[in-house]
Parts: C-alpha cells; sequence; structure tokens
DNA sequence: GCGACAG
DNA sequence: ATCTTGTCGC
C-alpha cells in the first residue's frame, strides 16, 4: 500500500537517494520553532547506538523542559540494523528506531535536537531534515565534525559562529558554533521548521556547561544504556 | 585512481 | 558508531 510503500526501508542506496529527494519538497524552512529556552517549551534528544557485532541497535529519545534542562521523560527502542551506513544516507539507518523511540514519550515534543546533519547535507536532506518531514516536528541537527563543509575562524568565545559553506556551491548550509570558549565548535544546520539563527539560539541554550547540547549528551548516554542492558 | 562525506 | 588509561591544564 501507499502508506507502507512511504516508510519501508529503501532496498538499495539508488532508491534511498530518490526518496531523499522525493522528500525534500516538504521540508519547511520558515521558523516556527518554540522561543529558546521558553519554561515549560518541552526539548527531545535523540541519538543511536550500535552493536556492529549483533547487528542490532537502540535509540533514545530524551525529553527535557527547555528552561531548565532537567529530564521529563525518556524512552527507548531496539531492533536490527535496517540499513548500512552510508555518508548521506544515514537517516535510513537511525530514523525507524527513533521515530518507535519517539512515539513512546508520554509527550510530544516541540522541538527536536539530532545528533548530525540537516541542512548541510549533500542533497539537503539530512537526519535532522528526514525526521522533521515525517514527525512534523520542528527539527535541528547538531553534528561534532565539518566534514566536506568547510568555515572560517570563528572567535575564541561561546557564542562566536561562522557560516559553514558547501565548497562546490558555497552556499550556506548551516554554521559552526562555540558552544564553549576555546573548545572545538559543533556543526549546527536547520532541519524541519527551524531556521539557522534560531537552531543556533536553541544548541546554546542546551549546551551551558558542555560543549554538546544536553539533549544529545542524555539520549547519548540512554542509548548505551539500552543497547547494553539484557534482553 | 584517489580522497572522503554526519553516525 | 566503536576499541579505551592516564594525563595535562584551568
Amino acid at each position: 500500500m501507499r502508506t507502507t510503500d512511504e516508510h519501508r526501508t529503501p532496498v538499495d542506496d539508488e532508491e534511498a537517494v530518490a526518496k531523499q529527494l522525493r522528500l525534500r519538497g516538504r521540508v519547511d524552512l520558515v521558523d516556527s520553532s518554540p522561543a529558546p529556552g521558553a519554561p515549560g517549551t518541552l526539548v527531545a534528544g535523540v541519538d543511536v547506538a550500535y552493536d556492529d557485532v549483533s547487528g542490532r541497535l537502540a535509540a533514545a529519545a530524551v525529553l527535557l523542559d527547555a528552561a531548565d534542562l532537567r529530564v521529563v521523560h525518556s524512552a527507548t527502542a531496539r531492533g536490527p540494523v535496517p540499513y548500512p551506513y552510508r555518508p548521506g544516507l544515514l537517516a535510513f539507518r537511525e530514523l525507524p528506531a527513533v521515530l518507535e523511540a519517539l512515539s513512546r514519550l508520554e509527550s510530544r515534543p516541540d522541538l527536536v535536537v539530532c545528533d548530525g546533519y540537516g541542512l548541510a547535507h549533500p542533497r539537503r536532506f539530512g537526519l535532522a531534515s528526514h525526521l522533521g518531514v515525517v514527525t512534523g516536528l520542528p527539527c535541528l541537527g547538531v553534528a561534532k565534525n565539518p566534514f566536506g563543509f568547510h568555515h572560517g575562524e570563528l572567535g575564541a568565545a561561546r557564542g562566536a559562529r561562522a557560516p559553514l559553506l558547501d565548497p562546490e556551491t558555497g552556499e550556506e548550509v548551516g554554521a559552526a558554533l562555540r558552544t564553549r570558549s576555546g573548545v572545538k565548535p559543533v556543526y549546527v544546520s536547520a532541519g524541519h521548521r527551524v531556521s539557522a539563527d534560531a537552531a543556533c539560539a536553541h544548541v546554546l541554550s542546551l549546551a551551558r556547561e558542555y560543549r554538546q547540547p544536553q539533549t544529545t549528551r542524555l539520549a547519548d548516554r540512554l542509548c548505551r544504556e539500552a543497547l547494553a542492558a539484557p534482553g
């Protein structure tokens, strides 16, 4: 059926790329995300851990109050690794379990923070964009490496940023953002319903004492625990 | 052919 | 992603 087809894991890279090209038309780049740090706003962090030996993975979704960064609720999901790792196709590997974990949360988040890219992607449709389109939720991406993208020097102070550029086209796809003074920046990009500026503001609000947003740190810890847990 | 491109 | 202690420095 049509719906089953939409959510089926692609059989090969060609089909995966075609699916990205089809879905990317649904990305909303107009910001409708909540005000960063607003009390009562629920921000979800999602992450996935892998066990290459068993071929299984675990996803975690952690729900935080945006004002105090305290955990409101969390959920996990486990399953077989559905797709091999290919640069540019990460979403097909992580999305099924992430969606399952998100669906197990007691409340629908107002914003989702992903590990990886959104607009900063070869086809401008990274994990954060894909998750946003599928769920309809405001979504942004935070990555630890710039990979193929380039950026100029940025100041050493927390909050400093520089445009992240596609070296092929010169297109601005996100920002290198310093979340801790003197520490390597993180690489932020818009996913869905979140602008680049808002994405940076959200990340700064979520990363107050560590380089990574608290959403990412907690989700990372939880999915590792879920992967290691028996059963 | 080589380098390399989230996790 | 993951294998992984101690060590340097604020």
